[in-house]
DNA sequence: TACAAGTAAGTATTCATTTACTTATCAGAA
DNA sequence: TTCTGATAAGTAAATGAATACTTACTTGTA
């Protein structure tokens, strides 16, 4: 095995993001994440401190890659509201990640997602006159994610995955429900 | 203290919702929860079954609920998402279970849920052109709990609690965009 | 007095974190 | 070029604190 800190680092976030995403940080196992990174428990510690660490970090990477893919389209804010759909529909485990941080590590969660916020506030601005600039990005976001939130009691009884033309419409609606909120004429 | 295992069965169900809100059901503890309800362990597996049962059982209360306190108003949807914002505002351990559910026993989510869909999809059958019934189910649901969801590096630096006007201020947003995403003419 | 309601004290396991140890890599002296 | 030893990288096993669940028992009530 070649000695490579850097890879072992990284194997190591990978992993941790599967683990986490899918237990969260109380039922995310370190032995777990260890093994699957073909690591050991001990280089958790000496890279990232901890569990706490850990977890963190892998909030933190997810949240700057999405920021990074995700850019905000200040002249179609509907079209973005579908790429971030459409990012949600690619990597589940950044939605997981946010919800299992907000519950259980609220703290964590706040500097991470206020960079974002940073970038994209000064986009909405322009946009739906009663409205105000963070309603828009609140509500955005709310609509862009609605679909990969919602229980699955509430979408109806479903074949799981959900086939590919279904999903092509949820898009839509996205699309749809957020260029109606901002360009309603009443 | 008077022998009442339906009284006892009650005080074990609201420990249990506080518990079970604040650390889900990996991070919730049985024994906080019994000593919480002036009861003991073996109780909770006497009169639950365990403690997934118990944590079934409460999910299952807060939504039951939610569906009496909040009944859909066919005539005014925009209105229902206000009514819907105001009792998570009162009752925040309601959508923190659902969001722990969801994550973390996601069958045990549907079952719940589907009851109140039931209730309330029939209501929205002729609300926005465009957007089919369970389209528009999904966003009201979206944008009314869109401010809870939200983390707090989105929404802004803010001071916690939020202020009573903030919130009427919310509330009337969740309301406004609703309506918008119904009723545009575009 | 029989049974439901309640209690207290285990038990066995799981898990984060640490300790004490081994091995690869590479800079620079021979 | 070849040794060499200092340090970074990696490993295995122990520790000790929690934690869900059970067993064996006590007490109130109808």
């Amino acid at each position: 095995m070649a000695r490579d800190a850097e890879a072992t680092r990284e194997r190591i976030l990978t992993a941790a993001t599967v683990e986490f995403a899918a237990h969260g940080f109380a039922g995310g196992r370190v032995d777990r994440i260890a093994s699957e990174a073909q690591s050991n428990v001990r280089m958790i510690y000496a890279y990232y401190g901890g569990k706490s660490g850990l977890f963190d970090a892998t909030l933190a990477e997810a949240l700057r890659r999405m920021a990074e893919n995700v850019p905000p389209r200040p002249d179609n804010l509907a079209g973005w509201a579908g790429d971030v759909f459409d990012h949600h529909q690619r990597f589940p485990e950044v939605l997981r990640l946010s919800m299992w941080a907000q519950l259980e590590r609220p703290t964590a969660t706040a500097e991470p997602h206020d960079i974002y916020r940073s970038k994209t506030l000064a986009v909405a601005t322009a946009a739906a006159q009663p409205l105000s600039a963070v309603d828009v990005l609140v509500f955005i976001y709310a609509i862009a994610q609605a679909w990969q939130l919602s229980p699955e009691g509430l979408t109806g009884l479903e074949q799981n995955p959900v086939r590919a033309e279904e999903v092509a419409a949820r898009r839509h609606s996205v699309v749809t429900a957020v260029e109606r909120m901002l360009h309603a004429r009443t």
